[in-house]
DNA sequence: AACGAAGTGGAATCTCTCTTCAACTTGAGA
DNA sequence: TCTCAAGTTGAAGAGAGATTCCACTTCGTT
């Protein structure tokens, strides 16, 4: 197994795992090796052996929260009210984000494209998908909306969130409840986002 | 009179204010002073020399763009249909912001607070707030809607303009429609953004 | 208890952009 | 034309992270 490191090692890893996971949730996804380092009380060397490719840490730290909104997703997608499914959908999600700026950066592609959420991108779209079509059925949604446009509700209300969460860190409740109404609500104008478009949404437009 | 440049100043004074606005068009406020020395045919020192702050470049370039928008504003607080006049005045204002990338960093707050941006919407937001005052004695918008949470609105459907620009240029359109039947539409929850809130969502949360 | 592989610390280096400045050029008044 | 204040240039300095690297330490095996 490629996994022996040495005792020591392996309690640093985690010390250093643990102090990251705390940074990246309070100050976002590039907080400096040197502070993480200085956090944990070790120097720049360990945190680069052990992780010298920065995803590898992000991985390794948020792939848990990223299975959640997954999970979130698969619940979402039982709800026998799709389009309350997707809302209670959405607003799980950025409760998580509003606990976590990390998070946040990484669902939403700020610092850049992540394999880890790509994948887990791949398995959400279907479910949503379906929920919005069974909104639409149900006469909760018009149609022609489609998944990319709750991808833009969610970076809409993101923007909000990253804005306000230091000084009203419940004021992206208010603007989910724009995104959602007026995605009920709106007639909407031009095409559709196409899922490279989508993809362009969820990397912060790089 | 403090203007007095040599001749050969002033010009290469204007052919840097040239190349900066369209540089600042395209690629947004924080081009490089080397990018724009060296597209100007010009050193660094010389734009350094005659812009040592940022924002006296920034509000030599806008302050006209600027003074157009808080001109829609007031257009808008004409209009008989006071929730139209909104509608249109964000309209008319994202669509500069979507041919001027620049412009839309300066107006949303990204690269930093600036003071030819803060007296504007001290212009601003009276006549806003008026307008949403109509709007919702005309049972057009919900009672409880503030200037703020119209920021909110703007600060959203910038958000989709600037990560998709480059490859759906008009989709902010469709973010738009969303925000604006959300307005309307919305059961707004908590406490609407202060005056402090707004000056953050209006400053990329800093 | 000694050895070597694994692990660690942190100064040095790299990179990138912003900013300064001393030597050089030019415009325009005498 | 001559002079010099004004203007220009671009290399060098400063700053801030990111990344490397090697002398030194520690673990765990024999």
């Amino acid at each position: 197994m490629t996994t022996s490191l040495r005792r020591d090692a392996e309690r640093n890893r985690r010390v250093l795992l643990d102090t990251a996971r705390e940074l990246m949730a309070r100050d976002g996804l590039s907080v400096s090796y040197e502070d993480i380092a200085r956090a944990a009380g070790m120097g720049m060397g360990t945190i680069y052996r052990r992780f010298p490719d920065r995803r590898d840490l992000v991985t390794a730290l948020f792939s848990e929260h990223v299975d959640t909104v997954v999970g979130f997703a698969e619940e979402a997608s039982g709800d026998p009210d799709a389009f309350a499914g997707l809302c209670r959908f959405l607003e799980r999600q950025l409760e998580l984000e509003a606990a976590n700026r990390g998070l946040g950066e990484l669902l939403r592609g700020h610092g850049g494209p992540s394999e880890l959420v790509r994948r887990a991108r791949l398995r959400m779209t279907p479910l949503v998908a379906g929920l919005i079509g069974r909104a639409v059925a149900a006469g909760r949604l018009p149609a022609g909306v489609t998944p990319g446009d709750f991808v833009a509700v969610h970076v809409m209300v993101g923007s909000v969130l990253d804005a306000s969460r230091e000084i009203a860190p419940d004021l992206w409740r208010r603007a989910l409840a724009v995104g959602l109404a007026g995605l009920r609500h709106a007639r909407l104008p031009g095409d559709a986002p196409g899922d490279e478009v989508v993809e362009r949404l969820y990397n912060d437009g790089k």
